[in-house]
DNA sequence: TCGTGCGTTCCACCGTGCGAAACGCTGCCG
DNA sequence: CGGCAGCGTTTCGCACGGTGGAACGCACGA
């Protein structure tokens, strides 16, 4: 019973007002008496709500949503060093960390004028196309970039990476540099700077980027700034500031 | 089951690192096997995490609660509106909604030396003892003010409103002037300016709001600035501008 | 060394969850 | 206007599966 309630609420997409009984049988699988009962009995803890076309998720997990630690206590740590860095660059700024073979965006701060960027706060994207992701891979637990290969590399945008051997490459020379110059990969006409916040074990829990206009964007004179504000946010965390050459 | 895995999802608190096995069980009555097989159960689906000391609530309920769209919807309509009355009066801006008998906050934009309210993104307040809230009684729907008045008025600070008169008088004054001056109610200290923000049908389905220290906060030299965030907002959402004498 | 409380396993004891089939209703299309 | 498709909901026969008291082994602290 609770495998297809667990089903049920991940047959919700963001995006939608509202979905009906019947679509959420064919998503998940469930029967639909089976999801008429599990859908009332969400709705009485107000996880999910009632609405007039169907339904649509609760506030009850909003609220639970938010007091998640391993979000909730890097979001707290970071916020002010991410909102510096907005200010001081005036582009988008992400903290995301690794959840299997994605990236999980913990943090977002847009600027008006930017790119629309596929990215979502709370959103997950492939770890390889992205340049939070890509720093994960090079600095993080072996077990992601185990993950990402695992599952094989999916194409993003035009740019995107799907050769292992190139992203073992690009690795290589991520960590050399310690810092991420992505050009593309996520989406066309996008550039992004990354650098990995480290942990006390000096490997990277998350990651900072900034993002933008690839024609106005010069990666090279931003990318002091991202890896102030990721050594900055390691310290806070009892981490080495992130190496580098 | 679903009953009894809900409960224990809501057993955890927001700001606990981890919490073991046993104190789950205690808080949320469900049987020490049955807590086990369960967390087990939604820890194979990423709603909770194991840790060294016991479990904490995991990731996956993180990108749920952000796709929800009642928060979603609102929040990014009137994150643009709430950035600029947070940089034009540099004081703490709350977005929140009404939830039975307490207001739950969308959206917090907090200053750098202004006071540590009790407020918490993704948490709940009563909504007799906060600005918002009491926006949201006098301009929302009758069912939030019976609520309120059912489960009775708490007191959260020592000057809360605690006798039904008195809120209601309060409430009348409210509706007469279209806005709200709180003063100490929600902690000792504290001011707040808030304002309703209007559906289609003229209700209210969120509240803006404004705090500050008391002592250096002039709320009828804001009160304009709150006014103009949530008409704007109003507008924005297809409702009428805020009422007002 | 002993007591306490933890996480985990065992197992007897009950229910309870499941989904195919069917129903009544609504909206759309010819 | 009538027929059809798909909806939300109910019925009910059919299995399992969930529950928690008791007990265990372990770790920690006094």
């Amino acid at each position: 019973m609770l495998g297809r309630s667990l089903d049920l609420l991940s047959a919700f997409r963001a995006g939608e007002p509202e979905v009906s009984l019947a679509e959420l049988s064919r998503r998940s699988g469930v029967a639909k008496p089976t999801a008429l009962r599990l859908l009332r009995e969400l709705t009485d803890h107000s996880f999910v709500e009632r609405t007039p076309g169907g339904y649509r998720l609760g506030l009850r997990l909003f609220e639970l949503g938010q007091t998640v630690p391993r979000q909730r206590d890097l979001q707290e740590s970071a916020m002010p060093i991410l909102t510096d860095l907005h200010e001081a660059t005036r582009e988008t700024v992400h903290l995301a960390v690794a959840d299997g073979a994605d990236v999980v965006y913990l943090q977002k701060l847009a600027v008006a004028g930017s790119p629309r960027i596929p990215s979502r706060l709370g959103g997950r994207m492939p770890a390889h196309c992205t340049g939070v992701g890509q720093a994960l891979l090079a600095f993080g637990p072996a077990t992601v970039l185990d993950a990402v290969l695992e599952r094989g590399l999916t194409r993003s945008a035009p740019r995107s990476l799907t050769a292992p051997g190139l992203l073992r490459t690009r690795l290589d020379r991520i960590r050399e540099r310690g810092w991420v110059e992505e050009y593309e990969e996520s989406a066309p006409g996008v550039a992004c700077v990354a650098a990995p916040v480290l942990g006390p074990d000096g490997v990277a829990l998350a990651a900072i980027s900034i993002t933008g206009w690839a024609n106005r964007f010069a990666p090279v004179r931003v990318a002091p700034a991202v890896r102030t504000a990721a050594s900055g946010l390691s310290r806070l965390l009892g981490g080495p500031p992130a190496r580098a050459r």
